[in-house]
Order: structure tokens, then sequence, then C-alpha cells
DNA sequence: CAAAACATGTAAAATGTTACATGATTGA
DNA sequence: TCAATCATGTAACATTTTACATGTTTTG
């Protein structure tokens, strides 16, 4: 890709498991250029409109591997909402109560995205997926795709807990006033 | 709480809804200060060792408060996890079950360490909930107590349904190999 | 021909991480 | 008296966010 797909990808309503602002996607492209991981194929579109346009090398693939092989340690805990929730007790159950429905609104969405991203994986009908699939042996499709979609699976099932407790809270939350 | 607390309390094991290292501990004390959110008592203890214990101010209250009852947008996602399993097809299933392995039984800690803090709140024995039922009437004691621990049973909701996963996956790997 | 999409950057500020640095007090 | 705990800071660096800035090409 070049810088402007990266952050239309970023960008894209279907909140990926990863994602970074516009100003981030150039210089760091240029890191990774200079530490060997990727190299840039510049083109130009039209008479001067300029693009370069990104594939990962040799070296960037070796990185890759080792990093997906390896355990990282878990990021910090740093989980806004809930901090919010642990102190609903302060306020009036009636905004406490409309904090969570936007939560579980929230919640239900990003269900509905991944979701259909997920289908879009099994169909293996996804630009990414099939542009992965080109340098892969037919007979390992379909595992590929299924693995794939589980990472979505994931996503959803952890929406899915989150919804529920925000539905929860909110009987919690009416029962007992 | 004064500096040294906070940074013990950030650090200590069942982990909490947020962290922060020690280095920024004392520099947002003072910007909060500044900011007229809390304000620090200076003590002694022996003969000079110096400390500030600080405490919230009724704007910080009303802060706190005001945020409390506000939708806030959802952090960006990443999940450096998520992103790595998104991989696990470019490795062997070996190296992928091993950092699953290792993921699973990171969840399971933060279950039973969340359990035992949920048990800890609904028995209204943490210091910390003692010193916040001071000031309320103890006709709510137990509201409060309950909508503390239920935020522990969502954290908990999330890990279990993040471990269920991993399990999953484990399977999948396994299976069409 | 105007608006939307394509394309790439930088600057300033805030935030977060890792490491270093120093000294006092308490308890075994 | 020595180790653990109490206590507070800073420096250097990396990362992230928000905003600004500019120009080209395609499409309706």
């Amino acid at each position: 890709m070049n810088g402007y797909e990266l952050t239309r990808f970023f960008e894209a309503a279907p909140r990926w498991v990863w994602s970074a602002p516009q100003s981030q996607i150039y210089p760091t492209l240029r890191q990774m250029e200079q530490a060997g991981l990727i190299e840039g194929q510049k083109e130009i579109r039209g008479t001067k409109l300029k693009r370069t346009v990104y594939s990962i090398t040799e070296r960037g693939l070796e990185e890759l591997r080792t990093w997906l092989g390896t355990d990282h340690a878990a990021a910090p805990v740093r989980d806004a909402f809930f901090l919010q929730a642990l102190f609903f007790d302060m306020i009036e159950p009636d905004r406490a109560a409309s904090v969570l429905k936007t939560y579980i609104a929230e919640q239900e969405q990003l269900i509905v995205e991944w979701r259909a991203h997920r289908e879009a994986l099994l169909a293996k009908n996804t630009d990414l997926l099939k542009e992965r699939l080109k340098d892969r042996p037919p007979a390992e499709h379909d595992r590929i795709a299924k693995l794939k979609a589980h990472v979505f699976a994931g996503q959803i099932a952890v929406a899915q807990a989150r919804a529920d407790w925000a539905r929860e809270s909110l009987r919690l939350l009416a029962d007992d006033v």
C-alpha cells in the first residue's frame, strides 16, 4: 500500500484490530524503510502526482514472523470506560444509565461491523485476504480464512461480553434506587 | 494519598482498571494541584522526611462528576494480541499455540485477581472502599459496594471471553493441520 | 468547473516509558 | 547496622494527538 491507502484503511468504519492516525503513517513508513523492513516503489499517476507504494522485504517478513511467535507483555490496563463505571455511585443513576446506553450502542455497532467482516473473511471476500491468498497453496486457503475470521469472532465475543455487562449494570442501577 | 502511595497502588498485583508509571505521578499531581483539582497537605515524618498528601477539592469533585456523567469517545482500537493472532497463519502452529497458551494463563491470572477483588468489595473489605463509605449514608453502602464489585465482574467477563476465545483458537490450530 | 478523492507531508503539544538519582526512616 | 520500605524527584526518549498545509487527479 501507499500512505494514503494505509490512512484510509485505518480510518475505515469496521474498526480493525489496530489503528493509526494519518500523521503517523508517513514518518513511520520512512522509519520502517530505513530499518529495511519495507521498501517503497515510486510511481507517477497522471503527469505530476507522485506516490510511493510500499511492500515488505525479506528482512521485514523475518521480523514479523519473529514478533508473531513471541510472547509479548500485556499492555498496561487503561480502560477509561470501566474506570468511569467504577464511580457511577457518585452521579445520578439517570446520568449513569445514559452513559451506559451509549456504550451499549457502541459495542453493538462494533459487533455488527465485525460480524460482517467475519462473514466476508469466511467467504474469502476481502481485498486484503485475496491478496494474501495469492502466494499460498489453495489447499490452505480454507484454513487461513477460518483462522483470520476467528480473530473477529474473538473481537465479537469481547464486545458481546462488554455489552452484556453494561445491560446488567443498567438493571443494577434501576433495581436498588 | 501521597505520590508514593499512588505509585504503589498502581503497581499492585491485582491490576486495577487504570495504571500509571511512577514517573508520571509527581508531575501529574503538580499539574492537578495547579489546576485546582486537588490540594496537597505537607507533612513531616520523623524529623526530615517530607511528604505531601493530596485530597480532592470541591472543584475537582465537580469536574470528576461531570466527566463521569459524560459520554466519551471510545479509545482507538489497538489490541496487539489480536493483531498478532491475525497472522498466526504465517508461523508454525506450534509457535502460535505456545503464544496462545501464555495468553490464556495471563487472562486466567487476571480472572483470579479480579475475582478476589470483587469478593473483597462485596464484603466491603478494601481500604479504598471503606474510605469512600465513610461519608455516605449507611443505607447506601450495600448499593455502592455492589456497583463497584460489578465493575470487576465486567473485567472478569471480558477476560473470560478472551480466554475462551484463545482456547477455541488452540482447537482450530490443532484441527486442520 | 467544482467537489470529492488522491496524495504527502510538517509542527506543536501532550502523553507515556525507561532509566537514573538521592535521601530518610523503620524493623529485623 | 543493614536491608526493606518510605518518599520525591528528573532526564532522555519515544509515541500519540490535533491541527495545519499544499497540491493533483478524477468524476459528476
